[in-house]
DNA sequence: TATGAATGAGCCTTCATTCAT
DNA sequence: TATGAATGAAGGCTCATTCAT
């Protein structure tokens, strides 16, 4: 594609071929942008096509949908999430060590880009499956959960071959466990952060900033191998 | 209210009470029907209206608003949630069996009345602020919250005391813990139940039903004093 | 009605006649201060229930109408301008200083209670003709400003007479002249004291209260016989 | 713009702006025919879409409001008020003269279009201040009215100059109450001349058009100089 | 007579989406 | 390909008025 052999013409198409992947870009920067504004739900198209400096028109060039638009936010979010769990796997550490560090890597995404996170609870949401079945953005969001859970499943596999894992459980089960706890506590973490909170620790004095690494600790005893 | 002395007038008034109410918890009816039909951003208060076969003008007799009729669909849900763990509550059990009880209690919970759960999530989306602190909804569903994680904080403190939990915990963050993997877990189970599948697990053959226990097996080995 | 003959029968009567009369009172008096705060258009039946202290049922058992009740302020309104002209003639003066009275009153009047010149023009921007045309309470409204207008008329007839104002113009004429300016005047100076203002004024310096004095001196001498 | 150089380009952005200013000025027809028809309260955005022939989207494609639509038409009206009073000024007559003229072009002009008189009563009786202080088209009302203003201090002026008005008085002063007295004889004139009346002049048979007549002659008189 | 729950037509406004240019 | 004016269905909500009790 970017390798031009006759000349003039081939390297055009290129040229346009990344300009157009530059706008496709640019427009979901500023959907993130408004969206954090003002929320999901209250962004609006033309505040977006504004915010893009495209025309609303070209925004349904590019996106069949607001919902395709946001599934691009999730697909975005969900590829940088996979990349920096891939990194983890290149390093050399025993199963449970990395296990700790995709924890981190997790925690420090959630904290970093809160949007993403939001943006995979609103995916979830979606009613319309039709509409997510054809769609190939929704395939990739998919795709890249699975990979990510797959990274989950590996780290537990070299865990239980390492011996820092107990090895009588299933490693596919076991990761969705871990994948689900994390979400789960996650999502805590940011609700009571929020001004009215869930309120539930109010007057409960709990460091919201613990619960994560009490869960890799509790999670870890829980599977160690002896 | 009840007590009537002097029947013809006292009764009158309880009877209306009485109405009062009926008609309020048969719109919250109409709308779980509905929203279980549509989806929450989908139905409309015409749709409800219509329902619960009262005039638009009657819901916001009843509700100042539609997210104050949701909100009190999430009131509903939690006071039961809260019902079924007290319940679990005054059974004569070690803490780790009461916690494993909790956690079936939870799970029953969402297999049986899942429309509960997305209204907690749906609550925890509402972006507005001052409207949650004012509204008195709101502040019984966050005491229903409450008192349910402390529930759950006796039981562990019961665990800790019968020796069944490690003691070295701090039962108020671990009930946090335990809440937040309940819900990831079981949010989680909710999603690859629907058609199109968060599809984690499509060629992935793990039993989903099986998440909760292995939940509550990692988690008790993790708790579990010696 | 209140000359009572049978005691025990008629007196009963005249006291309902009489707390009815009152209760329908206390209704108007709470729709001016509903209405002081909110504006005519703003205000709803309802808000006036709530500040008589009668049901909205009531409302509707004392006046047919919001329109109703509104021309009932404005027939208040205008009987209270009624009677303080009707004083102003029971001086001994001359014609043109009665006309001056007039004005004052009529000022004074307005500054006082503003809320009655608003009700006077909301009445005139009713459009339902037919309405207007059965209401007694209308009829009542026409009654008096049929009266205040004739108030004028005596008093431009008695300067004619005395030679304080020129006695070949139409005293009826005159005084619809008279009267519209002053209205005309009232209601600049009502608008500009408005925050937002017409503006006309802004930068213009000029004394909004010499405004109905410079009328008084212009008419007078316009009016002036020699 | 209307300028064209590169005939292709430069004419057809004329077009779009002139077709734009055109679909703006039809809504607002439209907006007056159905106004005429209903009364401004009873006027609906539906109907005067379809009268425009405009879907309700359009509408607030052009005005954000149904405020903002009803001070174009103030600031239409003005607009007309002021280019009739200003031809006024171009003709070569004593200050007294112009101001006669004056006096019969505003009659002439309300007479033509009473509707432009209802929206200015309209307008003043907006309460939301603050949108009035923003609104650009609602600056434009209070400019013409202004200019207005100024057009009778000119003519006063020039008659204070030219003798035939007393120059002891206060020009602005002056124009002010010329100005309200004119707005309180028409609003009176309007009145009597609708069905239901004001009533005040049934029985007792006076011009009504030769009220303003009058009012010029007192007026005249009241101001002369010697 | 008094109540106040119920009504429902109707209002203004929003916004994702389309389509002629 | 890009535009942005136009659409119109739909939405939430209001409030004067009625009527069974």
């Amino acid at each position: 594609m970017t390798v031009s052999q006759k000349k003039g013409f081939v390297i055009r198409i290129g040229r346009k071929e990344r300009e157009k992947r530059q706008r496709r870009e640019s427009i979901i920067d500023a959907a993130e942008e408004i969206i954090l504004e003002r929320g999901f739900d209250a962004a609006t198209m033309d505040e977006i096509a504004e915010q893009s400096e495209v025309s609303k028109g070209t925004l349904y060039l590019y996106f069949e949908n607001k919902t395709a638009l946001y599934l691009a936010i999730c697909e975005r979010g969900s590829q940088k999430l996979n990349d920096r769990f891939g990194e983890v796997l290149t390093t050399d550490r025993s199963g449970l060590e990395m296990i700790r560090a995709l924890g981190e890597v997790y925690l420090t995404f959630v904290r970093e880009m809160p949007l993403y996170f939001q943006a995979f609870s609103h995916y979830e949401a979606i009613q319309d499956e039709e509409f997510l079945k054809e769609n190939p953005i929704a395939k990739q969001c998919k795709e890249h959960a699975k990979q990510s859970l797959t990274y989950i499943v590996r780290c537990l596999q070299v865990g239980m071959q390492d011996g820092s894992i107990d090895d009588s459980y299933d490693p596919k089960e076991l990761a969705l466990l871990v994948w689900s706890c994390s979400r789960g506590v996650v999502q805590m973490t940011q609700l009571c952060n929020r001004k009215h909170d869930y309120a539930l620790i109010d007057d409960m004095d709990v460091d919201l900033n613990a619960l994560i690494p009490l869960l890799l600790k509790v999670l870890e005893k829980g599977m160690k191998g002896e």
